[in-house]
DNA sequence: TTGCAAGCTGTACCGGGGTACAGGCTTACG
DNA sequence: CGTAAGCCTGTACCCCGGTACAGCTTGCAA
């Protein structure tokens, strides 16, 4: 009634992009992923999606704010489609209690980092070169290599 | 005396790597990006390596444990070498509080995460496609679109 | 019917920090 | 002097999550 957009058979790209607030690239990119399925097309061959999309949208997005990589937002999304009546419980409940524990592995990594940081603030270092060979600065050169590659992850 | 690699002009790649605790290409790789400066050359092309080399490349892997990206590093040592007098000091100094500052924001965001994956824990969330849909779910779905692109540096 | 916005596809690129490899040259040791 | 290990170069590839763009086709309203 209002606007012919409303009686059309589905959303387009666009539209769908603006109200899940992403850009209209990652639709494409997620279909890719398998983290969206594909929407039907029109004749001419757009995409057109049922409104549910959106809320798959916002699910993906809260996902990975819960610290998820999108292939183990692919890997729940298949979960929750998969499990009609299956008593597979531990969905959600086994990948969330893992990440849980990913996330505090990453804080207490982090909390040494600023431990560190905040060691060599009070010692007044102002040079890493100076530091490094002088042996009265605190930072640990030497333990702090041994961990060789940082989780970047998240 | 022990060998002759000892007494040699220099120490050469593979040396270097191993000493410092690296992959060998990461040299070459450091060399590009300003971190390591050039070393002098054998005759026929080899890199001979100073000692001091490997407590450069020791400096580097201890800054990046502090948080700080490799052209944050690169500027670290240019302080270093170019600061010969200049009172211009705040050179680590200034940078370690931007970065600790950066740390704890990113420490308070992990926090906010944690909290809310306890949260869906707590509840019992074993589908997200469930939980968006439904409103008891405690996860705050709509709020968490909001923060668009989640900082994954570090 | 025309005209322009929006969508289509494939492919390349971004940043950050490396790692790998092919094909050829050098060096050190015996 | 021969041989193998080590190094040389350039270039391509990895992960992760997108983003951008060229060149063309569709959709829709005036």
């Amino acid at each position: 009634m209002t606007t012919r957009v409303e009686a059309a058979a589905g959303l387009r790209r666009g539209q769908v992009a603006a109200a899940a607030g992403v850009n209209i690239e990652t639709l494409r990119y997620y279909e890719r992923r398998g983290l969206l399925p594909e929407p039907e097309r029109s004749p001419g061959g757009h995409r057109l999606y049922a409104p549910e999309a959106v809320t798959v949208l916002r699910i993906i997005k809260a996902a990975q704010r819960l610290g998820f990589t999108l292939d183990e937002v692919a890997d729940l999304l298949e979960l929750g489609r998969h499990r009609h009546g299956n008593r597979v419980d531990a969905g959600l409940q086994a990948h969330a209690k893992a990440k849980l524990a990913e996330i505090e592995e990453r804080i207490a990594d982090l909390e040494t980092i600023r431990e560190n940081l905040r060691t060599a603030l009070d010692a007044g270092c102002d040079d890493l070169t100076v530091c490094a060979n002088s042996d009265c600065c605190p930072l640990p050169f030497v333990q702090i290599t041994t961990r060789t590659n940082p989780d970047r992850s998240l």
